[in-house]
RNA sequence: GGACGCGUAGCUCAGCUGGAUAGAGCAUCUGCCUUCUAAGCAGACGGUCACAGGUUCGAAUCCUGUCGCGUUCACCA
């Protein structure tokens, strides 16, 4: 639904009903004109039978007689059962596009002093493997999310939790140890991610002959699960790393550092980035005064031997530990500590998005609540982006099998396809090399960020790594397509608009479309941002660039003979640029101005 | 078994929170480059909106039930 008629046409209304039928309509329901029918705007009369005792087509005569009456910018309309089919005039779209032509970052909000400040997690891995296409959604999705908010004038901060400590790392650090024999990223010429991955993938094949050997001794597979040495060492290990010991924490200060740089390129080449880092080496033993609060003011409660709950039965969830016996935190008790510690560190902050897979949709309902529980009002602020999983033809992704997507490699492959199709169109030619492998870069990230981006968060993603990502059609390329010859078309107008476009007169079908369409940009950023949905935002671009693009097939730009249409033509086209542009900016992705 | 999510064209997805004859892309087929970039445009083909009830002027959309797929119900994170 588009803003823009309605606020001109609810006043005229509103009186219409009061003087002809005494009744106050509380809102009037308005749709596009579906294209079989004649009209650009429809108001849908059923609704109105409530208040008024009429039949749905005479009523509709009545009103569009009255508007037509009334109102310059209806010039005619029809009636098709209870639709009244209003027809606007060209007049009045072209003020319109007059005024959001002149509006810099048209539809963007900047954030003001005022503004409030939100947090958005995303990417959040595990130090002892590199990032894969889970990981990828996840980014692309956080970044979008943020980016969707700023344009939403709030303050953002991108940030993350890294996983950085436990049993899982101290496996590939143990494999490292014994079977590393000291290589280093330097002298593999291994990214420090992907170096340290290998271990890990090497531990579980080494403790699976381990415990198949344990097993051909008589050992049962439980037995043999729990007795491998090499587990054994990794347990030890962490009990070390724990105590802090010296050697331990040594290494595992080196092949973090190796994976932290591994993942600032793999998350330089996706063109995402962080304000701040959390990680949970730092922050696994907070929450703990939060358990004490909440024992005092009986909120939770403690068991027999220790261990403190929550009992959510009466939400229709289950009871919850807490803190174990022993006293230690469990992942509950961290992310309570990670979210108030937050707080701490920016105390203006209004609310917190937090990009995590679906499969922990329980936990963050039952995180959020808790919280709600110990009084924090600003829980109510807090919202859990759950996405999908991303699936292969061959079933789900296990790193340590090896069966993953790496992250640099599908992006590596999406650049060379995108090599591939470019010099087969072979338009780029006069590039010069570092200006082809942006361009390939930017189209193999577009083409892959949309397809990801383009469909609902929360629907799960079926990847086949076969099936090549498609460049034509519903895809990021078509969209960058667009802009790029815009672009061109632009150079070569060499006018300069001043947005004042009074002496147009009359408006060709297409260029209505168009300027519907750009009318609607301001109000799909805001849905975008109330539902944290990146994909909203892809779809309004797809649409825009078709009606730009059967825009620009029908009617020629540059060559109208009339001066004022063609001034006119180039600052549609102008604009149009610029909202893909911008739009693209909120999904992460950039649009070249050539390809 | 309980909870949550999903099911729309052969495939991948939209469907503006209840409106008209359910829309795109891919694939298949047909046209359009001596005129602004054909990664494009125009068109054809393709549907029991999983199924069954209900609510109402009106349902892909809301409610109930059934089926199918997924996730989750750890003193793992």
């Amino acid at each position: 639904m588009s803003i823009n008629y309605s606020q001109h046409l609810t006043p005229t209304l509103n009186r219409y009903f009061k003087e002809t039928h005494k009744v106050i309509i509380p809102s009037f329901e308005f749709q596009s004109t579906r294209k079989e029918f004649e009209g650009d705007l429809t108001l849908v009369v059923f609704p109105l039978l409530r208040q008024v005792k009429a039949r749905p087509d005479v009523l509709a005569q009545e009103i569009g007689e009255y508007l037509v009456t009334q109102l310059s910018i209806v010039e005619r309309f029809n009636v098709v059962k209870g639709f009244l089919n209003l027809e606007i005039s060209d007049r009045f779209f072209i003020d319109q596009f007059s005024e959001l032509y002149k509006v810099s970052n048209y539809g963007h909000i900047s954030a003001t002093e005022s503004s409030s400040t939100v947090m958005v997690e995303f990417s959040s891995p595990n130090t002892n493997k590199p990032l894969h296409l889970g990981h990828i959604r996840n980014n692309v999705l956080g970044y979008s999310v943020a980016k969707i908010l700023e344009a939403n004038g709030k303050k953002v901060v991108k940030t993350q939790i890294i996983n950085d400590r436990g049993i899982h790392i101290c496996k590939s650090m143990v494999a490292w140890q014994k079977f590393g024999d000291q290589e280093t990223p330097e002298s593999s010429g291994l990214k420090g991610d992907q170096l340290v991955g290998k271990y890990y993938v090497k531990f579980d094949s080494e403790y699976k002959k381990e415990i198949a050997t344990l097993m051909s001794q008589g050992q049962s597979e439980e037995e043999a699960k729990q007795k491998a040495p090499l587990l054994m060492e990794a347990q030890k290990m962490l009990r070390l790393w724990e105590a802090n010991d010296t050697a331990v924490v040594n290494l595992w200060k080196t092949m973090n550092e190796w994976v932290y740089q591994g993942f600032e390129l793999s998350y330089a080449n996706l063109g995402v980035s962080f304000d701040s880092y959390y990680y949970e080496s730092e922050t696994y033993l907070l929450g703990k005064k939060i358990i004490e609060k909440g024992l005092a003011a009986s909120v939770f409660y403690a068991k027999d031997d220790g261990s403190v709950w929550i009992d959510l039965t009466e939400e229709g969830l289950d009871e919850k530990l807490l803190l174990r016996a022993d006293g230690t935190s469990v992942y509950m008790t961290q992310d309570l500590g990670t979210a108030l510690k937050r707080l701490e560190d920016v105390p203006v902050l209004k609310g917190m998005v937090y990009t995590v897979g679906n499969e922990q949709d329980y936990h963050f309902k039952v995180l959020f609540l808790i919280l709600k529980k110990l009084g924090f009002d600003w829980a109510d602020a807090l919202h859990h982006l759950s996405y999908g999983m991303v699936d292969l033809p061959s079933g789900k992704m296990k790193s340590r099998e090896g069966t993953v997507v790496d992250a640099d490699d599908l992006i590596a492959d999406m650049v060379s396809q995108a090599k591939t199709i470019s010099e087969a169109v072979g338009k780029v030619d006069t590039l010069n090399e570092k200006e082809k492998s942006t361009l390939f870069q930017t189209v193999a990230l577009g083409a892959l960020k949309y397809y990801i981006l383009k469909v609902d968060p929360k629907k799960r993603i079926l990847f086949d790594p076969e099936a090549s990502i498609d460049f034509n059609g519903n895809t990021g390329p078509f969209i960058q397509y667009t802009h790029a010859r815009i672009k061109t078309l632009l150079q070569r107008a060499m006018i300069e608009n001043q947005g004042d476009f009074d002496a147009m007169e009359k408006l060709d079908d297409k260029e209505r479309e168009v300027i519907k369409q750009l009318g609607n940009y301001p109000e799909v950023v805001a849905l975008a941002g109330e539902q944290y949905s990146p994909a909203l935002i892809a779809n309004y671009i797809y649409d825009l660039v078709k009606s730009y693009n059967t825009f620009y097939q029908n009617v020629s730009v540059l060559g109208s003979d009339n001066a004022i249409q063609k001034n006119f033509r180039i600052a549609l086209s102008q604009k149009v640029a610029e909202v893909i542009s911008n739009g693209c900016s909120l999904l992460g992705i950039t649009v070249p101005d050539r390809m």
